[in-house]
DNA sequence: TATTAGTTAATGGTCATTCATTAATAACAA
DNA sequence: TTGTTATTAATGAATGACCATTAACTAATA
């Protein structure tokens, strides 16, 4: 009665259950009982797959890191893009990951980092200086230019619009008012109006 | 050989040493033998104190919540306050709450909601929510002044302002580059122009 | 035949909580 | 002041549940 099916095939099924889980409940709240029941199977299986819960952990951190930063991560170097819509691409790629199909009101990045091995960690930390590097020379290439105030703190600004697309997670409920388009549209005047760029109506 | 302490002053250690220890690592994460261990005894004894670990977690959040809420609620109808200042005001308070003694790098309100009965889950709530109808009151009055944007969503800038704050725990590391007062001031910045208020040098 | 998805059962651990008990203090009576 | 009782801080030990992980095994497939 036991079926079987390709093994990557499952990798990716215990990653995409696990993560829902995580996302939903937290890590410690997620049971390897509980991945092993979302996926059709017995816990012990999980074992024929990944060593360890906290790898599983790690595989969706570096996984999900990655579609935030890759999709940006030409606009560090890149001189020729225009800062402010350079700062959209940002605002919109990361909201549109955030509030995606895996929607829930966790935090799962901000919190299950201690939860990982002291190389597991090290990974997805770099990602996230990566991210935050890439903030860091979209801004200062519009302070350069005089689109955006000069005399502001530009990291404590790259936190500050992160913090705001993170935790919509938390307050964002999809099919109510504002669709996530909307959000994106906010997100990106108030980020933009708050590092100092012209408004154009007085 | 068995000391002996006053009944309040031995409810306020544990209150004290539980949520250090809830912040640092999560509820989840953290035990009643470690709660007991922080105090000086043995985890049935928590119980003279509390009815379970969950309620020490509502009284903890109970307790922080109004922290914040407390000093600010007569800005929701006091129509004679700048709403500048009012901005300000709030802030200030909150920020200073959320990098004071007790930081560190969790979430704890974000993430323990889930952890508690519904009807303490309710109680918590209704601060955040009253939170909520102090920022949107200022906002909404600034507005009407036209002193911010009239078309900028007020909830979602609401959501926005506290975000940025209640993450601030993350990165803010106190003894470095900035002091508290540095992040007061650019959140406050920060946010008096995402909501569009003139700025006084073009 | 070799591999591997999947199973059951067991291991050792931790967890929150309860119970019965001890001992120190407080409250009160004589 | 002394003796008595009630209260309560604090303990050790036990309970039952759950946890991540391992080992030994089965069965389907390539």
């Amino acid at each position: 009665m036991t079926g079987r099916k390709k093994g990557t095939e499952r990798r990716d099924l215990i990653l995409s259950r696990a993560s829902r889980l995580f996302w939903e409940r937290g890590y410690a709240e997620t049971s390897m009982k509980d991945i092993a029941g979302a996926c059709g199977f017995r816990p012990a299986n999980l074992y024929n797959f990944f060593e360890s819960k906290e790898s599983i952990l790690h595989e969706i951190l570096l996984i999900e890191m990655n579609e935030i930063v890759e999709p940006i991560r030409h606009l560090r170097e890149d001189e020729g893009i225009d800062p402010v819509s350079g700062l959209r691409t940002l605002i919109e790629n990361h909201l549109r990951l955030t509030l995606g199909e895996k929607r829930s009101s966790k935090l799962l990045f901000d919190v299950s980092l201690k939860n990982l091995t002291v190389p597991h960690r090290k990974a997805i930390i770099r990602l996230r200086d990566e991210y935050d590097a890439i903030g860091t020379a979209i801004i200062n290439r519009g302070a350069r230019k005089g689109l955006f105030s000069p005399d502001l703190d530009v990291k404590i600004a790259v936190f500050s619009i992160a913090s705001i697309i993170a935790r919509s997670r938390i307050w964002f409920s999809p099919g109510g008012k504002y669709s996530v388009d909307d959000i994106i549209d906010f997100v990106f005047r108030f980020a933009l109006h708050g590092l100092g760029a012209e408004r154009k109506r007085g």
